[in-house]
DNA sequence: ACAGTTAGGTTCGTCAAGTGAACTCAGGAG
DNA sequence: CTCCTGAGTTCACTTGACGAACCTAACTGT
């Protein structure tokens, strides 16, 4: 039925997954992401075991996502610490997805943290976009197209999805 | 330093990922927005061990992020399929984000799935964009505020002084 | 010179989680 | 009554996570 759809072993998700999907990857981005940089800060602050953080952090740095910056702070050795690339960055959006979800739906309270944007202070939050420029409100005003396949029953089920 | 900046314990990240980020969930809500339904299906088309997909979809389940619909094929006994809630579909922006990334960050090809506005045909993809409505580019154009416990207190005594 | 401290790890024993093959169970088909 | 099929469960095995202890190079105080 839903037999060979599309390729699912080249996904992009299941890639992105395989990079930064294991255990503590996203949460020692997310500190990235809020300055953190030396091994001891994201081991203080996460409660990570060290074998585990330091096993991230070098798959990290290998697929490109961090690099390892020399430094040197007054009376201490040369030390390494960890800076998001390009790459790196480009993660913002996923973790900000997360984020969303979290308080939109696990809140206890106020959420925990508030994103605003530098300029006007606005609150800032993730939108789906057409290059058209409409806002799309979820899942089901999109129609994914496949390579050389395009395929109108996805569209249908997740319609039925909705109404039920 | 960077000691009690904001309360990582209660970080809608973390929440998020406590919930879906064990292996194999992310996978299975992708393939729910395909239109997968069936056990059988999410196991052939992922090639997830059964005990594993199993347990996943009973705690996705459990979260409220599937739900377990009755249903009967002609000729078959009755069954239960999986179908995304409300609550799951709102995950669909974490997916293409970690889609996103994949297609530009570990592409070997051109992307073998492409988002397409239902209504118009355009492309889709995410954008950080702040209430004010100004579309920002990056993690950089964003300060993040901690929404301490404390301040919400605060905040709240504060507008009740103004009614009184 | 020498012991102590600190950042940034590695090693090790234990325990939890993922894996694939085999088994179960309920009902419909023949 | 037996076989088949969808939807799992059980089991033995391997991999990964955990926390405590240990290691190492540079610098610091004595």
């Amino acid at each position: 039925m839903s037999e060979a759809l599309w390729d699912r072993s080249r996904c992009s998700v299941a890639g992105t997954l395989a990079v930064v999907g294991e255990k503590w990857s996203l949460l020692v981005l997310r500190e990235a992401f809020f300055g953190v940089r030396r091994f001891a800060d994201f081991q203080r602050v996460l409660g990570a075991p060290k074998a585990v953080l330091s096993d991230r952090l070098a798959t990290l740095v290998e697929q490109g996502i961090l690099r390892r910056v020399p430094y040197q702070a007054e009376g201490e050795r040369q030390r390494q610490e960890y800076r998001l690339t390009t790459k790196g960055r480009d993660l913002y959006p996923t973790l900000v997805a997360l984020m969303q979800w979290g308080d939109t739906h696990l809140a206890d309270g106020p959420p925990p943290l508030e994103l605003q944007h530098q300029d006007c202070g606005a609150p800032v939050h993730l939108e789906l976009v057409c290059e058209a420029g409409h806002r799309l409100s979820g899942a089901w005003e999109v129609r994914p197209v496949a390579q050389s396949r395009a395929n109108a029953l996805v569209a249908h089920t997740l319609a039925e999805d909705a109404k039920a």
